[in-house]
DNA sequence: CAACTCGCTAGACGGTGTCCAGATCGCGAC
DNA sequence: GTCGCGATCTGGACACCGTCTAGCGAGTTG
């Protein structure tokens, strides 16, 4: 009983967050932007399209595929969300919007964030010739160890 | 005449030259791969295999998508090409074998290569937890100037 | 010549992402 | 309540990218 309730007002704070993060970015928050962004603005994994519609579905069965790939790209536009392309098949989503490099994983393909300070880029603004809006690194390897992050 | 015999002579250079270089790599220089290799390990464009394919088709116009493609990929296999997953919508091909960075210009899609000592990366080698077996800054923006590299 | 290998071709196929017409929802006006 | 309207959602069609496969032809070996 007293876990039910528990569980009952953890889903409300999460829900009543999505909301007021989707109305404080202008984005109408309806029940299926709602459940995308309790998913995908929580994750680590940074999943494909199909992967947040897999994951959304098995909470709100009837959100249909459309709808998806446009709150994702809606999520994008308004700055909730970065797209990335760094793996050879498809789009991933990052919610994480600090600046920030990246780790992809040539055995399993999973992407890791690598924090802005661990790695520093030097001369980039004696480039000549380019006005640059954003960089980062990307590497490429493979993950030492087991421990996993999330 | 002179000129045709030296546009002659230039053409048989290339020729020469592209299939000395898959027979280095032990690529079999069959006609199909010897007129990728001629388009493709020249270019400065970053050029996706459909691009590929219309390019070397212009030539070779009895040349198949599936034999460009199965070309691009031995040719990444074989270490002649880099296959690049940078822009949103497709894997794109860069002759360009050193190291080096990337520069995307949001307004064309076009991509620079970026020399590999114009920037530097620091503080890499500390990264705990992974093993990094390539890496590069990619970088966004826009070209200053109208200067064209190629 | 037969058997084999290799490369090429054309088309089929599966996955990703977009587009569209119609249905549905939310909400204010009456 | 209900009417109307704009915003949103739905399911399917569509286009594109990359891979796979069956069959063909050329060259090679026995």
């Amino acid at each position: 009983m007293r876990l039910t309730l528990s569980i009952f007002r953890f889903n409300l704070i999460i829900v009543r967050n999505s909301v007021t993060i989707l109305q404080e970015h202008g984005i109408q928050p309806s029940a299926q932007r709602v459940a995308v962004a309790d998913y995908v603005l929580q994750t680590l994994e940074h999943p494909s399209a199909d992967v947040v519609w897999t994951r959304v579905k098995a909470r709100v069965p009837y959100i249909s595929r459309a709808t998806v790939y446009n709150t994702l790209n809606l999520f994008v536009e308004k700055g909730l969300l970065q797209a990335l392309a760094l793996a050879e098949d498809s789009v991933v989503f990052d919610p994480k919007m600090e600046r920030h490099h990246h780790f992809v994983d040539e055995e399993s393909g999973t992407i890791h964030d690598v924090p802005w300070d661990k790695v520093q880029v030097c001369n980039i603004e004696s480039l000549k010739g380019y006005e640059i809006h954003d960089y980062q690194v990307v590497m490429r390897g493979i993950r030492k160890g087991a421990r996993r992050k999330a």
